[in-house]
DNA sequence: CGTCTATTTGGTAGCGCTACCATTTTCCAT
DNA sequence: ATGGAAAATGGTAGCGCTACCAAATAGACG
């Protein structure tokens, strides 16, 4: 009897896990059809419908959704750049981003490019290996390279926390030398004249802080005393800032800082020195947390619609992705200083 | 003469990016060739390791992870699930996961699941479609349909920031009965004897609450006043629950907050009563968040190594994705409380 | 110089899903 | 009935990559 060799059957990879394939099967129909019952239902019979969603619930399939990014080209995942967590400022942003993001079924994968950005080439390209539908970067000074990376990428990219004549693609920010200016002119009007800044060594932190100290010159003010701290902010370098202002000038009526954590720390420390804020020494926050209004005295801050900042970054990118038109790509979301106690 | 049909070229439907077919071309070798020199490079020759990264360089090859997932059945992708991530406490976790798998080329997607836990399974259906190498599950309470699910999903799952008799998987966490216990015996030692409660609704805050409630009773101590504020805490809330303690009980003399935050929130209030802190009220926090140790006063607190939860959590999933064995699948990290100044 | 082993390279066949087109069925209007 | 459009279903061929095996080449040794 010849014995035709029939393939060997070789060892299947797999993951074990159920497949559409499956789930076809048990419902009775095309593999195809079990796909649209799933992801586009109305293109498909109530009958049909209702068998692939029971074979759905008695097999616990989970839809491998890398397969099916890779054949649709649409990954339904986006990317979120931040310098860290840590930094509370933009925890409202993130929040916001991943609920809008959530409500439309993407996922949102978050990356940490540090304050340096030693890491951040290594991150965007671990990003856009990923092939996400779009990529939000929230207050990030991108390096040339990166630029280039996201460019060639394709791939739909949101720059938030700062404005820029040439943005790499859409925009939601608002402009720190205008708040940079518009706290010099506010400590002016309350009758404040000798200034100091506290700011974060990041980018738009010292945008700020010397937005600030052009607005001095032009109010015919002495120079403000800058003291800089590293980024991520603490109230512990709010405390020692405020020491090292002292000793630059023991005089100083109005501190600007970068942060509201580093207000804090400033008021902390006047606290403990018998300095008393407002009457002897003025403090501006910037973020306007949600400490900021409680605590005491409530802290003067420029308020930055965070959550807003989120929305918006992530309805530019699903449009993009949902083929929309996008009429303006770039969005000015402003600011607003809160006047509280410490002013 | 006869006209063999040719099949047509259909429409491609591609990208558009650059494919490691075209690297490879680029650099003549095969495809398979070029996709070792870039994932394991010591399998081959110097000379194509140099066409290959030279093939790369000029195009901007970036590999599509998804394909490679796909084929290979390696993400390189790990979720986080938190509650949500303006709860300071688990920023310092997240931020040491991230860093952990970043050096081994993982990356980290993060979903918030919220308290109440109704997105929490449409959150996992999404992070399990995505084929992760792994979960990291922070301070979350899962549903039964939620832990069937990640059963049943085959991915490895460390969950965090608790510990329980059956955990789903691997488990990194600490005792929040014991931290109750604790404190409670901590306060009774510095002489306190009226104690109040302010905890944030979630499970792990009640936990203690509750421990430390049962630990005053075998102190034989009056119960202690609860205050329960929405999760995630602010500094108001801390604020407004003195202000409810008070009315409770006007001699409270030491209070035992959930978090730092709220901690922050009862000293601030504290101060504005000109109630005297420790003397009059003793306050322990949760957390010791960066701000604690240099408050005024400085918070004493019960300190958790969010860091080392983080990098533990990480290393149980890398290990487990290289195949290696875990030789403990349960890690109580423990706590300390830190007697700083407001006890 | 041939044999044997180690190293390097290549071919094939999917991973699990969906785009695209083709086919079948349904349902009207005529 | 009957043609024709609309709705529902199916088949095929990849998406871009890697596992697995096979083949070729280089090195080792008597």
């Amino acid at each position: 009897m010849s014995n035709v060799p029939e393939k060997a059957k070789r060892a299947r990879r797999g993951s074990g896990a159920v497949t559409l394939h499956e789930v076809a099967k048990l419902a009775g129909v095309a593999p195809i059809t079990a796909s649209r019952a799933i992801n586009t239902p109305n293109l498909v019979s109530e009958s049909v419908l209702q068998k692939v969603r029971d074979a759905v619930a008695r097999t616990g399939y989970v839809p491998n959704r890398l397969a099916g990014g890779l054949a649709s080209m649409r990954s339904k995942l986006v990317a979120a750049v931040v310098p860290t967590i840590s930094g509370a400022v933009f925890l409202e942003t993130i929040q916001s981003l991943t609920e809008t993001f959530a409500q439309q079924g993407y996922q949102v994968m978050l990356g940490q490019a540090g304050y340096d950005g030693t890491r951040e080439d290594a991150l965007l390209r671990a990003i856009v290996g990923r092939r996400p539908d779009g990529i939000v970067l929230t207050g990030i000074l991108h390096t040339k390279e990166g630029r280039k990376l996201l460019a060639a990428s394709g791939i739909p990219v949101v720059e938030t926390w700062d404005l820029t004549d040439r943005p790499i693609d859409m925009l939601v920010g608002f402009s720190h030398v205008e708040i940079g200016r518009a706290v010099a002119r506010f400590l002016h009007s309350k009758g404040c004249r000798r200034f100091g800044v506290v700011a974060a060594n990041d980018a738009r932190a010292q945008q700020r802080a010397e937005s600030f100290r052009v607005a001095t010159r032009a109010l015919k003010l002495p120079a403000p005393k800058i003291v800089v701290v590293p980024a991520p902010t603490t109230l512990e370098y709010g405390r020692d800032s405020l020491a090292r202002l002292l000793e630059k000038d023991s005089e100083v009526d109005a501190v600007f800082c970068s942060s509201d954590l580093l207000a804090l720390g400033v008021v902390t420390e006047a606290r403990v020195r018998k300095i008393r804020v407002p009457r002897d020494l003025a403090v501006v926050g910037f973020g306007d947390l949600d400490f900021a209004a409680h605590m005491e005295p409530a802290l003067t801050t420029v308020q930055i619609n965070g959550a807003a900042i989120g929305k918006l970054a992530a309805q530019f990118i699903i449009d993009r992705a949902e083929g929309r038109k996008i009429a303006q790509r770039s969005i000015d979301i402003g600011f607003t200083i809160i006047d509280r106690k410490t002013t």
